[in-house]
RNA sequence: GGAGCGGUGGCAGAGUCUGGUCGAUUGCACCGGUCUUGAAAACCGGAGGCCCGCAAGGGCCCGGGGGUUCGAAUCCCUCCCGCUCCGCCA
């Protein structure tokens, strides 16, 4: 959420920086217009109030020194007062909701780095790491979901079976993968980060203070008796877990991770780059997560996305670095740097980690903030993928695989294994 | 799920029956000072958050929301949360 002051102090800033994202930017004088009209209320309503602070206190002391005359009078004039107020209030009030609403559907204002351009093609490739085409022979050609019926590690149909399409199964070697990975995610880095491990099922104030309420309703999974959200990512329980919190400054940075299933409806991406696990409705995910200082947030957020190359490193996969336009941030972020790994089964590709700074945005709708020399500020918040796991999976496998079609397990990640150096095909069941 | 009790400042804990002088007593923790070679102790002093305003000042906040009243931490309704006991259960 935007700071309202600014609507007033620097509404064409705001203006410039909505308009980068390429929207249209008349929401911002609507919300000025009702910021106005809000304030325009309080001061009114504030008033009354006060004038009737002290008549009240007038009528207590009369009748207590027994002018009764006088009692009647100042309460009967305090009366109409009251009944003023009461509507300046709800004039106060209704301008106010209002104003919220429209707040908590404007996005961030990007931050002035961020890449100009409006859709993904805008993003900007800071680095590739790892990569060469022709390194890949014909046996690494082979798409994950091929590689995993063929080795019976992957078992899509029966996840369908069990909730429909999107939410994969895993069986045997390819389900203690997914669990390795998470488990050296959390390893690497267990030494500057605090592990939570946070509920999976959120309230709607939860939801709502790190963006993904009111206005990404649709992506959001909800259990309706008990009208709870399903969490889409870890951000969501960790953001949520500090608000209405006054921070301490000396303990900033707070570096926090999580592993956690995430759940994501999809809502607007059926049947796009949908196949095996391109994009799934579950999965799970470690999430390296800060809240810190406007001051130290550059700095956080150069660790947070040295940590999440640091796993693809480790698992020695080829990955880019992009810096996302303004256009293709989401809507919390003002400055995000996205990884995509390489798959070169499916040639493609894919977002594994978005690495995003979202400034006060998140910290003002949870309302976390920290203590300064004179008063408190909002916090910033930071967030990541240390590693999500079905995409990562996915590139493993075909990355590794081997022209006899057994898979090779990293040297890193064989530990968590139980050893296990290579997945071969399975005995006959 | 049933019954009972409770939610007050960073923490602990009064005040609620009997509405006004209660944004609120007290203790601990915290910050500054005195004393001390230094520290502790003792003593003195300071200190909650939010909104409007250049300021002076005004308003709001005793779990959330609503109501009664001239006036609500205090009375009423409702929701949320916590604790204890019972039931059920991984």
């Amino acid at each position: 959420m935007l700071d309202p002051r600014r609507l007033r102090t620097e509404l064409d800033v705001l203006k410039k920086g909505l308009a980068r994202r390429g929207v249209d930017t008349s929401v911002l004088d609507r919300a000025a217009a009702v910021d106005e009209r809000q304030r325009h209320a309080v001061a009114k309503r504030d008033e009354l109030r006060s004038q009737i602070n002290v008549l009240s206190k007038e009528v207590g002391e009369a009748f207590r020194s027994g002018d009764k005359a006088t009692g009647e009078r100042k309460r009967d004039e305090s009366k109409t007062l009251g009944e003023q107020e009461k509507q300046a209030e709800a004039e106060a009030k209704e301008a106010g909701d209002e104003l919220r609403e429209i707040l908590l559907r404007i996005p961030n204002i990007p931050a002035d780095d961020a890449p100009e351009g409006i859709t993904a093609e805008d993003n900007v490739v800071v680095r590739t790491v790892g990569f060469d085409e022709r390194r890949y022979d014909a046996h690494q050609r082979v798409p994950h979901w091929d590689i995993g019926a063929e080795l019976g590690i992957l078992d899509l149909e029966r996840g369908a079976k069990l909730s429909g399409s999107g939410f994969p199964m895993f069986r045997g070697a390819g389900a203690a993968m997914l669990r390795a990975l998470c488990q050296l995610a959390l390893d690497r880095n267990a030494d500057a980060f605090e592990e939570i491990r946070p509920p999976t099922l959120v309230r709607t104030e939860t939801m709502v203070s790190t963006g993904h309420l009111p206005k990404f309703e649709i992506e959001a999974y909800h259990v309706e008796r008990d009208d709870l959200w399903s969490i889409p990512t870890a951000e969501v329980p960790l953001t949520g877990q500090a608000r209405d919190e006054i921070l301490d400054a000396d303990a900033l940075p707070i570096r926090l991770m999580a592993y956690s299933p995430c759940f994501r409806r999809e809502a607007g991406a059926a049947g796009r780059d949908t196949r095996g696990l391109l994009r799934v409705h579950e999965f799970d995910k470690v999430e390296i997560y800060a809240f810190c200082t406007p001051e130290q947030a550059g700095d956080v957020h150069a660790e947070l996305l040295a940590r999440a190359e640091g796993s693809l490193q480790a698992l020695g996969l080829p990955y880019r670095v992009l810096d996302l336009a303004a256009g293709d941030l989401g809507d919390a972020s003002r400055r995000t740097f996205d990884l995509e790994v390489y798959a070169p089964g499916a040639d493609m590709w894919l977002e594994v980690s978005s690495i995003s700074w979202c400034g006060d945005y998140q910290a003002r709708r949870a309302n976390v903030r920290y203590r300064t020399a004179d008063g408190t500020a909002m916090v910033h918040t930071l967030n990541g993928s240390a590693l999500a796991t079905p995409r990562v999976w996915a590139a493993l496998v075909e990355t590794y695989r081997q022209p006899d079609g057994s898979v090779r397990i990293p040297d890193a990640l064989a530990p968590y294994m139980r050893g296990v150096e290579v997945i071969g095909p399975p005995p006959p069941r």
